[in-house]
DNA sequence: AGCTGCACTGAAAGCGTTTTCCCATTGCGC
DNA sequence: GCGCAATGGGAAAACGCTTTCAGTGCAGCT
């Protein structure tokens, strides 16, 4: 009954923890009926065992070791999810999505920040991969051109049956979810088209960004459309955040002061520019220059005035994410547009003077 | 040289994973010194058959199985960080700083939510227990008269060598960080107090939250000392979020018009509480009624007027969390003191007709 | 020449599980 | 009353790795 107990090396290791074999040993079974009760096995144990087994199982405080287990079935309840900064609101929202999926299923998230590094994407897939993590998320926008780094991390962690959905990237041989970041562009364009606006100021993230490449495009293509160009240097490039934005602002409106509307690919960037406008170039917003932000975080409807900006669904696109990735595998890869809309709020109104 | 390879049964399992063995197959040495050359073993091993690992360890993408290494050296790169929601600025700040620690230190991080539910978190440190974790934050604010479960947990967590830092929490057998809270209490009584308000209404949190009986508290005491009492029924209890916030001052004025000052206990309750002051009740702030926050989220500064708030380093006490449990284990269970400091913007005035 | 000591390699033990295989017992039909 | 399937329990294999232990070859010494 107990002729398991075996002596093992005194290696200085961690105050170890409670094993199997040792709730095993107190219910009295073998490690097979132990294992057999604990974990959700299809051969059944007699009723009476099964309580011994589940009080030593309670009394020992037993819980079994993932790791052992990951081993021995191959597979784990791991997913990863990749951001470039946690402390970003848009990202936040897509991991509250991705955490709210990954509750329901049991499993656990591995979060993963890059601190917009770019090299360290693939890095992560890697440690993520050797984790055995079922699943990766890569809710970072991808650079366009993409990374054969990363591309080739994907393939071997395919190759071991992961699966991954990226968000906003382009070309990788995955589950892709494509935010309406192109749509959003152009509606921003129509929006301030019919408010009469000709004369926009753009300011974008980084351009090496698929999304920024997508936000952008759209806007330059719908204005085009419509009659709109947006002259080079009414755009300018700035880090993807509030004192990028700022920034940016003050340098584009010293060059251009004529800017009647400004276009901030993200809402990061039209707070710092609202900040801008009202702390720095003395300008009153949407009276003198309209502003329109992208994402539409939580703050928009809080600053004043209220940002128009476009609804990403952030969360949705989060939850929509992981349940891609851990859908059907053998339809993968898939490509999922998550739509996006234009709210208009206080930030935008038509320009001072008539144009022409 | 490859007398190991051994047939295996055809179980139906995912794709598998390269393995050390096959690298040491292709590398022609054995399973040991392929594993010598890519664990940062002490052992030395030849520059030739260095280079042949390698090698082939690159061809094949191999990665080693860390549930496996974990099995073997029973401990893993992990740590866990528990908080109630991701997607709430609080969080996600004290997120970004465990993040870069763990960066630091090559960890990998495991982001349990629990959705506010009070029984999970319990059930997370059992789950980043059962995954071997080496530590674990927890971020989220503990309940007054604490929660016999997790303590257990946490105990047996302890016993197999897991470390733990609590933020906010009270009377749990781990290290502990104290944010300022009290101390910032009482730094927006005395504010308050200082421009002549009488009549405050103070937004409070759930009230089985430490953070929110600490900064009540704080708050009171200091009050009391200047000579102020806040009456009962100018205190109202919410959810602590921005729409409980927003529900929640519609209420308190309703009830007592009178009111010259709020004090929301954190800034996403302050938020709503501006909101309704704004849109709903048709205060302005701060010549009608002087708001006051807590927490210093990066929205204070961007919303109208600027909102006077309490900074908590929040990204600092990520790190400090993180750094805590993973330092010296024998000095534990520590606690830390982290400062808090008033952060006077536009939000606050003298009453609107002197007092009396 | 024979040994000692050194430097390295390889075989094998073991980490804590799950699962397979085998055995013992039971219930059933004939 | 006997064989046979069905049931449930235990021993042991296997998962992929690190590390110990036991070689093996070779230089350097007596």
């Amino acid at each position: 009954m107990q002729s398991q107990v075996k002596r093992r090396s005194a290696r200085p290791r961690p105050p170890s923890a409670v094993t199997l074999q040792q709730v095993a040993q107190v219910a009295g079974v073998s490690l097979a009926t132990a294992s057999r009760v604990l974990s959700d096995s299809n051969r059944n144990v007699t009723q009476e065992l099964q309580e011994r087994v589940l009080e030593a199982a309670a009394r020992l405080r037993y819980v079994s070791n993932a790791p052992a287990r990951a081993l021995v079935q191959s597979t784990t309840s791991i997913v990863g999810l990749i951001v470039h900064d946690v402390n970003d609101a848009y990202y936040s929202a897509i991991a509250a999505g991705v955490m709210e999926v990954a509750r329901d299923h049991k499993l656990l998230v591995m979060l993963a920040g890059t601190f917009h590094e770019p090299g360290l994407q693939a890095e992560y897939v890697a440690r993520l991969r050797a984790q055995r993590a079922r699943a990766v998320v890569l809710a970072g926008s991808g650079f366009t051109g993409g990374s054969p780094a990363l591309t080739q991390e994907l393939e071997a962690f395919a190759a071991q049956g992961g699966r991954v959905t990226a968000v906003a990237h382009q070309d990788l041989p995955v589950d892709t979810i494509v935010p309406g970041n192109r749509e959003g562009g152009r509606a921003v364009a129509e929006h301030l088209a019919q408010l009469g606006h000709t004369e926009i100021g753009i300011i974008c993230g980084p351009l090496a960004l698929v999304s920024v490449q997508d936000r952008l495009h759209g806007f330059l293509e719908r204005a085009a459309e419509l009659g709109i160009s947006v002259q080079e240097r009414h755009r300018v490039e700035a880090d993807f955040t509030r004192d990028g934005g700022r920034a940016a602002a003050v340098r584009l409106f010293r060059r251009s002061p004529g800017i009647t509307a400004l276009f901030a690919l993200n809402d990061a960037m039209a707070l710092g520019a609202l900040a801008a406008l009202r702390d720095d170039l003395g300008r009153s917003v949407p009276a003198d220059v309209s502003v329109v932000g992208f994402d539409d975080l939580p703050v928009a409807c809080d600053v004043t005035p209220a940002l128009t900006t476009v609804r990403l669904p952030l969360e949705e696109i989060g939850r929509r994410a992981l349940l891609l990735a851990l859908g059907d595998a053998t339809a993968s890869p898939r490509t999922l547009a998550v739509p996006s809309r234009l709210v208009v709020r206080a930030s935008t109104a038509p320009p001072p003077r008539p144009t022409g």
